[in-house]
This record gives structure tokens, sequence and C-alpha cells, in this order.
DNA sequence: GAAATGAATGTAAGCGCTTTCATTTTTTCG
DNA sequence: CGAAAAAATGAAAGCGCTTACATTCATTTC
């Protein structure tokens, strides 16, 4: 069954064109602006078109008209769900929109990612989705250079001068940690992705402070542990915290993957979730639902990031101007099981 | 903030060729077959290259080299974890081949993973990697015509000619349902995705009826419900189930999300897993811990599977002929906690 | 040391398409 | 009805690269 792949001896512009008897410009056109051509050549060109079998060709086609109607993304890891939905989202209405979407993973290494983007960009990629603002500088001149359209997505800061569709993660912690101290914990953790690289992780961590320092805690209040995202770390993570500060009554999670992870360590540990220990995810992705009690966590509305994101891209490349800045999302918060007032008071009426 | 997107004058062949006073020829040599040149000449020529921060021009390259160095991927879904590992290990193993990868997803519609074959052929894809058999004739056909290199992964069926990186689902079922059998179970449930237009859940269903017959009971000691993969739907089948035939001690699932969801359902049913009823999953994803008690389930070696397929397709691609068969991946019997013994039979012996 | 061999480089012909500009055909309308 | 405007089409010049073939130059061989 073997067989050679060159020699892939297809029907070109040229070969269309004789058929209908008309010029490989009419034949162009007919294919990328239908309705600069007559009816009746219209037809029969297409009618040559599909008797041949014909089909453009990406090469000739990318070099001629300089535009490949392709995007690229680099993603931090394809390996769990978080940028799964939102991604799909984005390559479905990429996909609606006559473009086609090319992933890449950075696997949270700065150095890979900018790897993969000057790979994505020698490929022709069109325009550029990336996550979050970290990234050296060096990289976004690389790009402003090239005049490739980008955009951030999974992150929204307002004070930033560059264009991102998504939300602000500071706020959305910020305002779960004030909802967390109301019911009365006092003693915080917080379990992070590392935050030196990803401005995700350092601004949802920044957003529980904001939270501390708004009431008057003192931040000594929040212990923070650092872990690459994974289950299993997340119950290290949690582990960690408790031998650090065993009177935490509520654990902060970057993400509902260490949550989940946090969570079953506690249970390991012989601790009942909330009534003992309170945990709290972001993302909402499935698995916060599977847990037991369900994860009470941050909703992101991925799929609308990703609808945006690529609406945002696709305006950008042609108008050939950068689109107004757009509005950050909404979270919300998804109070589930995982979340209650501390054992210690709880029964008791707070004064705050 | 607004900037052009055309006019990226970027530096040519012939600018570098220029600069270092040799051929575009010695260039595009420079730069593909570095052996070919002259070491002084070499060097001339890489310090043009960087002088002037060229970068080859992807469209050109692939029109007069008739090779992208693409390849594209057409899964049913990233919407959850399960393609995801695989498809991770198929990018950075293609990338360390010097090659991007082009992924599609089809949301398990046939017709739409027909139109995104054609999308990535078109977008030149150098070869592609499918998922499952169950495709009409005439895109086997097409891809034969247009002579693109193609393998299956997720699926592995000896009885095909074509080939495939991946397990036999059938056999890896029908093992695991002799196991079930074996514990005493007698009246069995299959939640499945829907059968017809995907071979791997109609393969998974046949595995566990060869165990039936082979063990002798009647084909009616299995109930099937069929739902789309989602959690939810899990939960919903097992209720459809269990009214439908109250009797099943075990439910045997298409996937760890079916199986999940059918956890979930049981506990809310009041039904004690796997005391009062065991299932069992597939795949064995991040989720398949997580849940409480943790899932028992086939393990997939999912990252093998994408690397496998990585070379396979880089071999085809460059021996321009389709390399030899490939082995089947083996599956291993994860046995966590949701599989057990009937209750109405434990303690007491069996006699099988 | 001249002929033969091989390595290094250059020349130039495309690859298959888009698009500008020129030309032809059709439509409009006073 | 005919001139002007508009619409449809064609001719041909690239787009930036690879590569077959030709040429040059340095080695080898007897």
């Amino acid at each position: 069954m073997t067989q050679m792949t060159d020699h892939r001896d297809l029907p070109t512009l040229a070969d269309v064109a004789r058929m209908a008897n008309v010029s490989t410009a009419t034949v162009s056109r007919c294919l990328n602006s239908p309705d600069k051509v007559g009816k009746a050549t219209r037809e029969t060109v297409m009618n040559a078109v599909n008797a041949l079998g014909y089909s453009p060709n990406f090469g000739a086609r990318a070099l001629a008209a300089k535009r490949t109607n392709t995007v690229g993304a680099v993603i931090p890891t394809m390996d769990n769900a978080i940028f799964a939905r939102g991604l799909q989202a984005f390559e479905e209405e990429l996909n609606s929109l006559g473009m086609t979407l090319l992933v890449a993973s950075s696997n949270y290494m700065p150095d890979r990612e900018e790897e993969q983007i000057k790979t994505l960009v020698a490929r022709g990629a069109d325009a550029l989705l990336l996550i979050g603002y970290d990234r050296d500088p060096s990289v976004y001149e690389f790009l402003a250079r090239q005049s490739i359209p980008m955009v951030i997505a999974w992150a929204y800061q307002s004070n930033s001068s560059m264009h991102a569709i998504g939300f602000d993660n500071r706020a959305a912690v910020r305002s779960m940690t004030h909802h967390i101290l109301g019911l009365g914990h006092r003693r915080l953790g917080f379990i992070s992705a590392p935050q030196s690289t990803n401005d995700r992780a350092r601004e949802r961590v920044l957003g529980a402070r904001d939270a501390l320092a708004e009431k008057g805690f003192d931040p000594s209040a929040l212990s923070v542990v650092e872990m690459n995202y994974s289950i299993s770390n997340g119950g290290t993570a949690l582990a960690e915290l408790l031998r650090k500060d065993p009177d935490i009554t509520a654990v902060l999670c970057g993400n509902d993957v260490l949550a989940v992870g946090a969570l079953k360590m506690a249970k390991k540990l012989g601790l009942s979730v909330p009534r003992d220990l309170s945990i709290t995810g972001f993302d909402d992705i499935e698995i916060s639902t599977i847990a037991e009690p369900e994860l009470t966590t941050v909703h992101v509305p991925h799929r609308q990031m990703g609808r945006k994101a690529a609406h945002y891209l696709a305006q950008y490349i042609n108008d050939k101007s950068q689109p107004e800045a757009p509005e950050p999302l909404e979270t919300v918060f998804y109070e589930r099981g995982t979340l209650a007032p501390p054992r210690d008071i709880s029964g008791k009426e707070l004064r705050l």
C-alpha cells in the first residue's frame, strides 16, 4: 500500500481558465470576489472548478495575496482544560469567519513561548492570540515591527495600553476575598501558580492582598505557596500551607486544578471541607463540579472570550488598523460547596 | 495606537544575497542544506541573515518547495480533556521534528469533519491525523487522490488495512467486561456515546457484548443507552438505564466524562458506589482521579500515542511512502474505587 | 603537469496565484 | 441614437522562494 506523495498533479487556476475559456484573472475573481464577474461567466467557471475538482494552492495564494487567513494562538498548556473551552470557541468563530487556527503551546515557559510566536509568524499567521501580558518587551517589538495584529486574552489590566479580551483577575479575586473575609475568615492561604512569569497568577494573589489591606488586616494574614498547575501539586501545596500556618481556615487557589488537588488532600488529612477548611478555585472548568463538595470558584466566560477574541482579530486584519479597545468581560463568583464560615465562629454573630 | 498591517516590508532572500554578495541560490542552500555550502560563505550569509533579521516567507517557500512542514489534525472536540494530552504530545513531537500543528475540531459531526479535512488540505497540510476510522469512503478517496499522508489515532482495528496509531477499543472493553463478570455481575448497563458515526464508541460496546457472549450470557443482559459526551449526560443516562433495568449492578461507560456524571448521579440517587452499583470509565483522563471514589477505568497511553503518530507521519512525509504498519498500543485496566462485586452476592462464592 | 573529478557557486526558470492596468463590452441617458 | 460612464474581461507583471542545470574553481590522479 505504498504510495508516492509528490506529483500531486492537481489542477491549477490555469486549467480551470482553459476549460472555461476565460483568463486566469477571471477565475481568480470568481473565487475571491464573485460579484465582480458576470453571472454567465461565473457559472461556466464554477462548473469548470467543480468538474476539475479544483482547489486553490495555499502557498501561491499566500504569496500573491500576502495573506494566509490563518491566525495563531500560543497557549500555556493543552494538558488540562483551562484553555480548552475558550480555544474551542475561538476556533469555531474563526472558522465561521473563514479563517483557520494554528495552535502552539509553551508549557508555561517564556522562552518556548517566544520561539512559538516566531514560528507562527514565520508560518504566515495573519494575527496572534496570546495569553496574558507577561513577556519580554522584545516580543512586542518584534510583533510591532512585523505589524502582526495581536490580542491578549485571559487577562485584562485597565492600566495597560495593550488591548485584551479578558477579565480582571485581580478584581475577581479581590471581590471573592472580601466575601471570604466577610464570612469571618482571618487567616488565609493562597496556592498560586509560579508568579514570576505569569501575570494572571500574580494579579490573583494581589487581589487577595488588596482585600486584606482594604479591611485593615495585616498582610501576614495571607500565606502564599507557589506550585505549577497540577492536581497533585495542589495537594502538596495544601500540606505545606497547613504546616507553615496551621490556623488557616480558608485557602484560595490560583485555579481549579490546584483547588481540586487541595480538596483531595484536605480530605486525606481528615479535614472536612468546608467545615474545617474552606477552599476556593478559579476558572470554573469542568472538574470543579465533579469535586465533592462542588468547588466554590470564579466563573470565567471562556467561550465568550474565545468568540470575542476571534472577532477582534478578524476586524483588526480586515480594517488593517487596531479596533477600539475592548471592554473587560465579567467574571462571576460561583458559590458552591467548599466555602463556609470558619468553624470556630460559625453560629456566632459576626461583627465586621 | 492604530497601525497598518500591510507593507510589512520585510527583507527577502534577495536582500540577504545582495548583502552577502552571493546569489539567492546560495542563501537558500545555506538555510536548507548548509552542508552544501562552503564554510566561509555560510558564515557571511548567516551574518547577513542576522543583520537583516531575515525570516523566509512561508507562502513563497511552500509554493516553491511544495511542502509546508505543517500537519493537520481534526479532533472531535477540544471541549474536554479526552484528546488534550495526546494532542499536546503530538504537537510537541512535531515541533521537535521541525513541523507545526494545525488543529481543527469537528464537534463529532461527520460533515464538519469532512469540511475541516478539506480546509486543512487546502491550507497545505503535508499530512493529517484523524481520529478513528468512521468516515465516508469519499474522504479517504479524496485524501488518496491528493496523496496526503494520513494516519488514524485513538483506535486500532487489526482487520483494517488502514494504518492506525492506537489501541484496540473492543479488546480493552472486552477484557474489562470479563473482569466485571468475573466479579459476579450479571446485569450490566452501558452508557455509550452515539455509535452511528463513532467507531470507537461502537467497538467499546461490542467489546462488552463479546465478553457476555463468550461467557454464554444472553445479550439482553446488557442495556445500552447513548448520550453525547458530557458530565450531565452521564447522569441522565444512568437514571434512564436504572429505570429501564433496575437490576443492573454494573455500568460501563464509554468514557470517563460520562462515567463521572453517572457516578455523581448514582450518589444523588442514594446509591453507594461501588457497594450498590459499580461504574467504570474509559480513557483515564484527569477527572477520573478526582471523582470519589476514584474511577476504575481503562488507561489509554495518550502521550505515547501522540508521539508515535508524529513520528509515523514525519517518516511518511520524508520517505514519500507509507511506513510499515504500526503495532497497536496497549491499554491498561486501572482498578480504582468504583468497581466491586455486586452486593447481593458479595461474600458468597462465585461459580463461573 | 594535464586530464579528470568533485565541490562550490551562479543563472534563471518556474511554483500558482492576485492584481494593476488596459481593453472590450454593456448600460445609461440626454 | 450616440457619447459617456460603468461593468466585465484579459494581459502580464510580479509575489519570494527552490532547484535543475551550467559554470567556475580547487583537488586528485597517473
